[in-house]
DNA sequence: CTGAAAGCGCTAACAG
DNA sequence: CTGTTAGCGCTTTCAG
């Protein structure tokens, strides 16, 4: 058995050692610890500090963060409110703002709003009690809701992935209406004479802007549009698989299609197997987001990639400058194509096996 | 503007009210705050309680949590620490983690080791310094570095996902000898002669739990072994295809493999087409873990489901029993065979549209 | 170079 | 029913 101080028995039974009881053991003051300890702001002797290292160790204390933060009057947790962890596209954000809130030594406090305001409320609510240092939020609906309350708040915020009409915060958005543009026009340029959207769910600004590039794309190609190129379903596979079922199922069928995001395109990838449609010969598939999957289906699909670990960093790195705040801004990061066989160009992995 | 207390000019600038200020709003005391506050433990007059609920709204008064746990000798937020969120089956596994907690009021901080043990040390340091509650760990490696730090904590803490053969801490498992078994029988029954595993990294329990799972199945079946039939990669999807790329270069090469992870068979999957290997006429798959991906592959992936939901559910529940703890306990959760088209079973999306 | 002591915001005795 | 007050563990002036 260890020497050190009496070995747990029960669960959560021993206490933690304090910054009294090393100053104790060490012969000196509790200023003296915290000297130490912080390598400041006082200068001590190589003798002292030796003696409370030793103290420190044998004790095996651990300086209580909640208190240095009570004393400091600020924390050093970021916190980060996602619609879905689980949903790939959040969980590579999420591993970004977390890696770069590391790099700075900080901890990351994370929400999943469900798809609820509600459960958004809460969140944003309780991470204002931990006094969190930062706050980076993707917001749902219309994020009016969260508006308010951020507003009232000192805590610096940054809305990620999708813009608040109302809110005067710093954003880090990708350039919805030029990946979505560049898509359909990349499909036009594969020769078809229409392209259809399998957009996302009405309401949503960041879907609305995917649905604006490509009709956008659609007038500059003086390609006639029609409301029944245009289909609307939540994100996600599920949703995206049953909207290509309705998509596909009807006579006068699209050749193409521009999914606003790649989440719903493994759904068209799936539904278009399912009813025997091949991709890309009998319709060519582009999605949105450049999942790291998006390079592992049947075929590899074809998607406007965002930057991802650049919009994390981003947050992070605004939320953690401590510069005088420029006002609230809005950085619409470049989206790019990323060229795989779903929408009929050659289907090779990327060279060098990045994934 | 608003009539609220002065309006943030600039960023993090303006103070959140405290107790002090409400009491004195109110025209009452700390404690009286305190008390309608936590709705006890002292009874307050209607009228008194009223007065302060108008305080606390005039002012936009939120508690402070730190302070709060300072005073409570703890906090309400539990750690977990994954190898990856970004890996869909660690992102799903802490929407439940933190489902779960958010139920009970808890807030989740989270880590990611990145496959580096000196981070996963950082963390647990990180977190033990935040005094959380309760600690999640899936842990990196053989998860032995960590222990010692454990074992001499005052934390709660839950192994997730993959034993720690020095740790006596419970454990929350899924049954990967049963699972990696079953999978392998169904291919035999399929009608194969031989079945190869493309399996885990050498080294990690839960990996080697899936190989004897398989060989044991081989064993039963009466079918001779072979080491050119196991081969070991890297979880991922990248290090599937290219393990996939080996094994069906071979000469001799397999018609059924059972692969340790869904994320190496998204590999396995994509190597296949790229070398125009038909699945699962020329080759039959199953893999592991169950992701809602697996569900939207082309054709859907065979795989043993885990129920990572009762498995992140189970964890928080375990460090949130405030019931005296039962010796350090394992508990292994069944995963199920789950039908698609890989394996040569008919190829539906679940009933229902589950998702 | 070191120590004493005030106080961060909150809770819960204890005393009215 | 309400007020006073002693800390929770830490940092940091201010004196030595």
């Amino acid at each position: 058995m260890s020497s050190r101080a009496g070995a747990a028995k029960g669960r959560g039974t021993r206490r933690y050692p304090t910054r009294d009881e090393v100053a104790r053991l060490a012969g000196t003051s509790t200023a003296v610890v915290s000297y130490v300890v912080n390598d400041g702001p006082r200068p001590v002797s190589a003798a002292t500090k030796e003696r409370v290292l030793e103290a420190i160790e044998a004790l095996g204390y651990r300086p209580n963060a909640l208190a240095r933060s009570l004393r400091a009057r600020r924390t050093q947790a970021i916190g980060l409110i996602v619609p879905d962890l689980a949903n790939p596209f959040f969980g590579e954000l999420g591993r970004w703002v977390e890696d770069r809130g590391f790099d700075g030594g900080n901890a990351l406090l994370v929400g999943n709003s469900m798809g609820s305001e509600e459960r958004e409320q809460r969140y944003v609510e309780l991470f204002l009690q931990y006094r969190v240092a930062g706050l980076i939020l993707v917001p749902i609906g219309d994020g009016r809701a969260s508006a308010q309350r951020l507003r009232e708040s000192a805590v610096p915020v940054v809305v990620l992935d999708r813009p608040v009409p109302g809110l005067a915060v710093p954003a880090v958005l990708p350039d919805n209406v030029a990946g979505a543009a560049a898509a359909t026009r990349h499909l036009l340029e594969h020769g078809y004479s229409e392209v259809a959207c399998l957009a996302g769910p009405d309401g949503l600004a960041s879907s609305e802007e995917r649905v604006e590039g490509w009709s956008r794309a659609l007038d500059e190609a003086l390609v006639p549009m029609s409301g029944r190129l245009l289909l609307r379903t939540a994100f996600g596979r599920a949703a995206g698989y049953r909207g290509a079922l309705e998509l596909l199922d009807r006579a006068d069928r699209p050749r193409a299609v521009f999914v606003a995001s790649d989440e719903q395109a493994f759904g068209v990838l799936r539904a278009a197997a399912h009813r025997g449609i091949r991709v890309p010969e009998d319709l060519a598939v582009i999605g949105f987001d450049g999942l790291e999957q998006a390079a592992f289906t049947v075929p590899g699909l074809t998607t406007m990639r965002q930057d991802v670990r650049a919009a994390g960093e981003l947050a992070v790195r605004t939320l953690t400058d401590r510069s005088p705040q420029p006002a609230a801004r809005t950085v619409r990061l470049p989206v790019r194509l990323c060229l795989r066989g779903s929408c009929g160009c050659p289907d090779k992995l990327e060279e060098g096996g990045a994934w």
